[in-house]
DNA sequence: GAGCACTGC
């Protein structure tokens, strides 16, 4: 069989035309595509790896890792799909013409040889150099999956991404998304027993790996955008290089944006580096000559100064957060209308773009600039202030000017405190440079910085520093155990945390009886990693049946992890504090979330418009939904996990205390003990800090002892959603704390 | 009497 394919290698070289014509005789029964018996997918299941009927495609000529770039293009320009064996659409060839334009395609021979030469790969290319979209077909046409039977990975870090880049593969490649070519994300998985390339989210390919540390499935693990550096990717990178050791036929590519490319090489041993260029059109950057003092009304300004003196093109300004975008949003506005009237510019429409918009309004930003004010009059313009997620996570078109102040909102984690906070920030010169790229993606473009040139030089660091220096890792350390990591110590991460940020996730886990002394996986812990949440709400949930209320500890938990519900617009705050009043439990804001919630399934099962419901009652209809899914997948998990689904008939009178009761279960060390009676301020029992109840609260009557949710630095220390419970219940806890380690070792 | 950058499982 070698023998053969090494014969007719040549003449599909040379003239692949013909052999495309020979294969359509070898069809013109007309049946193979319909008749099961000869579908090409079951071709696996027959020994030699070959057609049974002698059905020959362009591939049958391939062999795996000695493919050449001529070889697959002949194969891609083939009446039919090698890998459906149906004939191409128009529309294919159509679209094969503009991949064939794109940057990376000229060097495909070059990529396929040292893919050849090597087991890890580092391929760096700029935006529009087309790398998402190629390669993985690059690998496709050279791993021959059809014959390994293993697929092919290509990890994104958000799922948006991941979707629509899978359906454009789909369509380049003249296939159904979720057959050959498919993607998973939480919540969703389209891909099927033909799928041979998988786009996923860089998470997703993590909770794989707990149940599979070999990465089996795969034959090629391509991990995108590695230079954003997310928890999930740092995580991959080391765990990838760990099994490429053991691993020898599995091959992985890093793809990264220029910057930093060094590092990757050098981490992973060396690897070979390829680089393509993008297709971007130049951006002039200017500096102001001193620093600004203001750089929210140095914004304002040098958004008008554009829009009065510079020729048509839309302006994108980076804030950091809500509150300043709005107040941009109305200086300008305010400013506008005075221009027009003193002077001839153009009509200026402004967008705020955050992530906590509602996406029917973050769709705006898409619409066309408005329309000149009379006819023959100066065109008008659109600005978009946003905060960071125009830098990554949403892609405008037809951005001319971007004013870049120089600051982000970044969460930064202190250890000592064991607080996570937001805090604003100078951004890095790659954040800067990605900002400034926004502007040349159609057109030449100009970037004006509200810093000095001193400044981007001498001050900016030149990387924003990874989520894991910035993290709690009490959840990371937990999946690295379910992971089979042993030594974290030794755990080769590209950057290492501080040891004091690994010794309080340690301390973390070990109170909650996840690992026990030794620092070793407990039964619980163990359980604990099969849920996607924090720690603390897993072993929470996991404890509920014991107090009779899994069903409502699964609805308090996921609701704790989707963002808030309740809507409160600045024009109706009275009116949604008064709808919020009718859901209150004297006891506490997770009980409130839990009738809040209840109120909504109800509402759902009264047939009527739920959607109206919840803008009525000033409730999230896209986060109670989304708990929804959440509640979903956790209870499918409680299901395969065996642990029990009940609840305490709710007539019962400790319906309630045993909800409050099974709190406490995960938040034990998130209890705060009121100072003294009358006072506002509490201390927290676990390590002395005072605290003040979040103003959001529902609790009116001040109780001695309140369990929290969360901790939240502002203007004050606050503790955020709040139940009342009673003191004795703690001693129960504690107990276990000494006890249960034990236990769990016995396990 | 406050306010949450952005992701992800």
């Amino acid at each position: 069989m070698a023998d053969s394919k090494g014969a007719k290698r040549s003449s599909i070289d040379g003239d692949s035309f013909q052999d495309s014509k020979r294969l359509k005789m070898v069809n013109g029964g007309g049946n193979a595509t319909t008749d099961p018996k000869y579908n090409k997918y079951l071709a696996h299941q027959y020994e030699d790896g070959q057609n049974q009927n002698g059905f020959q495609s362009p591939l049958d000529q391939f062999q795996r890792h000695q493919t050449t770039a001529i070889q697959a293009a002949n194969a891609e320009d083939s009446d039919l799909n090698p890998w459906t064996n149906k004939p191409h659409s128009q529309r294919y060839f159509g679209i094969l013409k503009s991949r064939r334009d794109l940057p990376v395609s000229k060097q495909r021979q070059e990529f396929l040889d040292m893919y050849h030469s090597t087991q890890i790969l580092v391929f760096v290319g700029e935006t529009g150099s087309g790398k998402t979209t190629q390669v993985p077909q690059y690998v496709l046409y050279d791993e021959l999956p059809h014959q390994t039977g293993k697929l092919i990975a290509c990890t994104q870090p958000r799922r948006v991404a991941a979707m629509s880049v899978a359906q454009r593969v789909a369509n380049e490649l003249d296939v159904e998304l979720g057959e050959e070519v498919g993607y998973s994300i939480r919540f969703e998985n389209r891909t099927g027993p033909k799928t041979m390339l998988k786009y996923m989210t860089d998470g997703q390919l993590l909770r794989e790996a707990m149940h599979d540390h070999e990465m089996s499935r795969y034959s090629t693990i391509i991990l995108d955008e590695a230079h954003e550096r997310t928890l999930a990717t740092d995580i991959l990178m080391a765990l990838l290089k760990q099994i490429a050791e053991r691993r020898k036929d599995l091959k992985i590519i890093v793809m990264s944006a220029t910057l930093d490319a060094q590092k990757f090489q050098t981490y992973f041993f060396n690897a070979p580096l390829l680089a393509v260029p993008g297709r971007t059109f130049p951006v002039e950057i200017f500096y102001t000559p001193e620093p600004e003092r203001d750089y929210l009304e140095a914004s304002v300004r040098t958004v008008l100064q554009i829009h009065a003196s510079e020729p048509d093109g839309d302006i994108l300004l980076f804030l950091t957060g809500e509150e300043e975008i709005e107040d941009a949003c109305r200086r300008i506005n305010l400013e506008v209308d005075d221009m027009i009237q003193e002077s001839e510019v153009g009509p200026l429409k402004v967008y705020p773009l955050y992530g906590t918009l509602p996406p029917a309004q973050q769709q705006r930003i898409f619409d066309k600039a408005p329309e000149p004010l009379k006819k023959g009059g100066r065109p008008g313009r659109k600005c978009i202030i946003a905060t960071n997620i125009a830098e990554t996570s949403l892609t405008i078109d037809g951005i001319v000017y971007v004013v870049d102040p120089g600051f982000s909102k970044q969460k930064i984690y202190n250890p000592r405190t064991r607080v996570e906070s937001l805090l604003v920030s100078p951004i890095s010169k790659a954040s800067a440079q990605q900002r400034a790229g926004r502007a040349g993606r159609t057109r030449p473009g100009k970037c004006f910085r509200l810093y000095t040139e001193k400044a981007f030089k001498k001050e900016l660091i030149e990387q924003t520093y990874p989520e894991i220096l910035r993290s709690n890792l009490a959840n990371t350390v937990l999946e690295l155990k379910k992971l089979g990591v042993e030594d974290l110590v030794h755990f080769d991460l590209m950057d290492p945390p501080a040891p004091e940020t690994m010794m309080r996730a340690l301390e973390e886990l070990n109170y909650l009886a996840c690992l026990d002394d030794d620092g070793e996986l407990t039964k619980l812990g163990s359980l604990a990693s099969e849920f996607p949440l924090d720690p603390s709400l897993a072993v929470m949930l996991i404890s509920s049946p014991e107090f009779y209320c899994s069903n409502e500890m699964l609805s308090i938990t996921s609701l704790l992890s989707v963002p808030q519900i309740w809507v409160r617009p600045n024009n109706a705050r009275k009116r949604a504090d008064e709808m919020k009043a009718q859901f209150a439990h004297p006891d506490g804001d997770h009980l409130t979330l839990l009738n809040a919630y209840h109120a909504y399934k109800g509402a759902e099962q009264g047939g009527g418009d739920v959607k109206q419901w919840c803008h009525e009652h000033f409730l999230s209809f896209r986060h109670l939904s989304s708990a929804d899914d959440v509640r979903n997948q956790l209870k499918r998990i409680m299901e395969t996990q065996d642990i029990e689904l009940v609840s305490t008939p709710f007539q019962d009178k400790s319906y309630y205390v045993n909800i409050r009761r099974a709190l406490l279960a995960g938040f034990f060390m998130q209890v705060a003990m009121r100072e003294s009676s009358n006072s506002k301020v509490y201390k927290t029992v676990k390590d002395d800090q005072m605290v003040m109840i979040h103003p959001s609260t529902v609790v009116s009557s001040p109780y001695d002892w309140v369990v929290y949710n969360e901790f939240v630095l502002t203007t004050k220390n606050y503790v955020r959603t709040v139940t009342n419970i009673r003191p004795e219940w703690l001693l129960v806890c504690f107990l276990s704390l000494f006890v249960l380690p034990f236990n769990a070792q016995l396990c």
